[in-house]
Formats: structure tokens, C-alpha cells, sequence
DNA sequence: TGTACATCAGTGAACGCGCGTTCACTGATGTAC
DNA sequence: TGTACATCAGTGAACGCGCGTTCACTGATGTAC
């Protein structure tokens, strides 16, 4: 009988005494691979993540509890790429605010049709809160409970609109609304771009910073100065 | 050994002769059923839809070809509900073309948000076009060939926007552009509401008239007239 | 009017598969003495 | 310096389960003669 191989066929070699915490690490990337591979969650069993990541299928129980645990670390994981992306857009966007609200929102949207089975599975299960999963209350890395799921990049897109508004950008007068408003027509593109690729979408350039526009009740600096 | 016996405790009794097709009826209720009760389709097994109408698993297959064809089945009634929802909703709103809708998109919203599970369903999977698992090119109710899942859902919208517009309602110039973009406001609102049901989200009422207004380029009729 | 037969609507047992989970185990490596 | 031992990092076989699918079948009912 052939010891387990993974899918490339490189044979794993056990850590070095130690070193056991590295595992971890790699059934997450497997479940992100499962993931990517089969465009949902559903791939993402115990047996298949062992055999992708080339161990026996018990060796998972001392790094995690469940599948759900596994799934739960790639959601984590994913989110963090997420809020990357969009910080990155934003910072890429230069200094003025309308710009850098338009470059995050591109960004947001860019990941999410770029990675529709990593974007997919971050929303595809109810989620009330992180505390119900892992550490009673998570902190965030500014040292604040993380409450909600996507919360660090919602944050973004709050201050990213009233930033809008303090330099008279934006005259929203509920920046938490149309922030949500702005996300959720993000979230809805993403979702209904991936899942009818057929459907006659308009340009995503033009159309997104239309509707983040319009609904973050923003107009371009040239128009304000 | 006892016979199957449904959920419901009610024994099934076999159909008449010439009455066979009541079953195929019967399967798609079964798997609608099942998806509300586990709030996705992947509790739609050909086993667990035969316990739940209460026949012997190889009974399906003269009805179905395989459990994809049953959940696309379940998925074209449950977007006949959801259009129906809409088009009520748009009746209930009166004669005013804006109120109708808002009246369409609150209906949407609502159908959307209390049956979760069902309208999950619509487009959790990648949907090209219909005539990749029935008939080649399947008819809608004009005769006309339906191309997209949702595509009378959104007829409905563009043509609610354009009432609109010629009622001197609504400035929009690029009218199906529009109707997008309140289409993935409105999925995105009933997904990420579904999602994250501890997120702070703003009453309905205000908050869908709100984006659809604007993004429909609308206003009330008395600032019209 | 009777009767043989075809058809319809569905059954029951069986198969092989992948799954989660358990259990006792193995072999390398660091450490106490 | 040697050696016994504890620990770490996993293994391999086995279990019971639900699944899709197959196969030969059963029993009621309509129909031709």
C-alpha cells in the first residue's frame, strides 16, 4: 500500500520536534486549495483535506476539532486577504478621499470576481458572532473585540465616506447607512456577477464608482473646489 | 421491516394509473420542503427526498434524472414565487410609478428575507442559461425564450424604472444600467442580511426606498408636479 | 361476458463509495540521570 | 559520555453511516379478443 500523496504528488515529510504548529498551517492552505478547486466549501471534507495535504486523516484531530473549525480558519483567512485588497486600492487611489473611497470599492469588487469561491464561502453561512467558533471574544489588531464578521473592512468603508464628508465631498448625513448601503450593492454585484456570468453586466469601472457615488452621496473633488 | 413513512407521518398511497406524474409534483414540494427545513439545498439528497414524500429512492428516477434536476426544478417555482411576489407587491403600491417601484423592490425584499433558505437557493450555484439542464431552449409564459434565471424578475424592474422615466419620474438615462444596479442592491441586501443577521441593519422601510431611489435616478412625485 | 395480457407505478435488496471518528500503534528526538 | 525514558508527530486499520445507483420484482388496472 502507497503511503498518502498529495494532489502534486510531493510526499510529505513529518516537522521536525517542535514544529507540529506548521500542520496547521498546512490543512488551512489545503482547504483554501479544496476550495479554489471546487469553487465552494462543500470540498472541504476531513479525508480530502488530509489527502491534499498528504497526511492520514486522524493527524487533523490534534490541530483542529471539526471541519468546521478548518472552514472557519480559510473564512478568517480569506476576510484578512479581503481587507488587504481593499487597503491596497485605497492607498493606490491617491490622496483625495472620493478617489480613495472608489479605489477601495474597486479593490473590494476585483477580489471578490477574481476569487469567487474564496469571496463565496466568507457569506454563504449564517454568521452571528466570531465568539461563537474560537476565543470567547477575538481582538482585533487594534486591540478592539472584533463583533462581526467583515466588521475591520466595513470599518474601512465607514471612515473611507466620512472622510468624504469632512472635506466636503460627501454630504451624507448617516455615514453608517450609506456605507452599508455601498456595501451591500458591493456584496450584490459580486454575488450576482459570479453566479450569472451570462447576464449583460455593464463595465465594472464605470458602473461601480456610479453607484458608490450615488449612494455615498459623494461627487468628484473637481466639482467641490 | 416497515414501510417508508414520511415526515409527516401521513403513508403515501400509490398513484392511479395515468396519475404518475402526481409524484414529480409530489418530489419538487419534498425538496422545497427540505431546503426550508435545513435552510440550503444541500439537504436535497434523492434519499432524503424520498423519506420526505414517503416512496423507495429508485422511484424518483423515472421523474428525475438526478438530484440536479430536482433542485432546479425546486429553483424555477421558487423564482415563479418570487416574481409573483414582486408583481404583487408593484399592485399593492397604486398608480404612481415610483410607489410602484418601491412597492416591487420592498416585495423583492421581503419575499427575499423570510424565505431565507428558498431564495438562497436561486443563485448559490454558477447559472449560465436554462437550456443547459431541461428542454434546449425552454419558453417563458409569452412564448418568448428564457434566457437567464431571474431574467422576468428583472423585465419586471427595467420596466417599472422606464415607467418612470416617461412619466417624467425619473432622469435616468441608461435605464437597464440602473435596474443593475438596484437589482444587486437589493440581492445583496437580502444576502448579507441573511448572513449576518446580528449586523446593525437600518429599518427596511427607509433604507430600500432610500438606495432605490436613488439609484433609479427617481423622486417623489411631489417634487414633480 | 370472461380472460389473458400489457402496462403502469412503484418496491426491496444489494453494490460500492467516501465520509467522520475510534483505537492502538510507531518511530524519531529531546532530556534527565 | 552513555542510556533509559518521555514526548512529540503522526500512522493504519477498522467501525458504522448515508449516499447514488442497479436489478429483478410485484401488484393493481386497463384493454384486446
Amino acid at each position: 500500500v502507497a503511503a498518502p500523496v498529495s494532489r502534486t504528488g510531493r510526499q510529505r515529510q513529518r516537522n521536525a520536534r517542535g514544529q507540529g504548529a506548521r500542520l496547521t498551517e498546512d490543512i488551512v492552505t489545503g482547504a483554501l486549495t479544496l476550495i479554489e478547486r471546487a469553487g465552494s466549501d462543500e470540498a472541504v471534507t476531513l479525508r480530502a483535506v488530509a489527502r491534499e495535504v498528504g497526511i492520514a486523516a486522524p493527524s487533523i484531530y490534534p490541530h483542529f476539532a471539526d471541519r468546521d473549525a478548518i472552514v472557519m480558519a480559510a473564512v478568517l483567512r480569506i476576510f484578512d486577504e479581503l481587507t488587504n485588497a481593499i487597503v491596497q486600492g485605497a492607498a493606490a487611489a491617491g490622496p483625495d478621499p472620493v478617489d480613495r473611497l472608489v479605489g477601495g470599492c474597486e479593490a473590494y469588487l476585483g477580489y471578490g470576481l477574481s476569487h469567487p469561491a474564496r469571496y463565496g464561502v466568507l457569506f454563504s453561512e449564517r454568521r452571528t458572532s466570531a465568539g461563537d467558533y474560537c476565543e470567547p471574544v477575538p481582538l482585533g489588531p487594534d486591540g478592539r473585540p472584533v463583533l462581526e464578521f467583515g466588521a475591520e473592512a466595513f470599518a474601512l468603508l465607514v471612515s473611507a465616506i466620512q472622510d468624504c464628508v469632512k472635506e466636503g465631498a460627501s454630504d451624507s448625513t448617516d455615514v453608517v447607512a450609506d456605507a452599508t448601503a455601498v456595501w451591500v450593492a458591493l456584496h450584490g454585484t459580486v454575488t450576482l456577477g459570479t453566479a450569472l456570468p451570462g447576464f449583460p453586466w455593464p463595465a465594472p469601472a464605470q458602473f461601480v464608482r456610479k453607484f458608490v457615488l450615488s449612494l455615498a452621496h459623494a461627487t468628484v473633488a473637481q466639482d467641490h473646489s
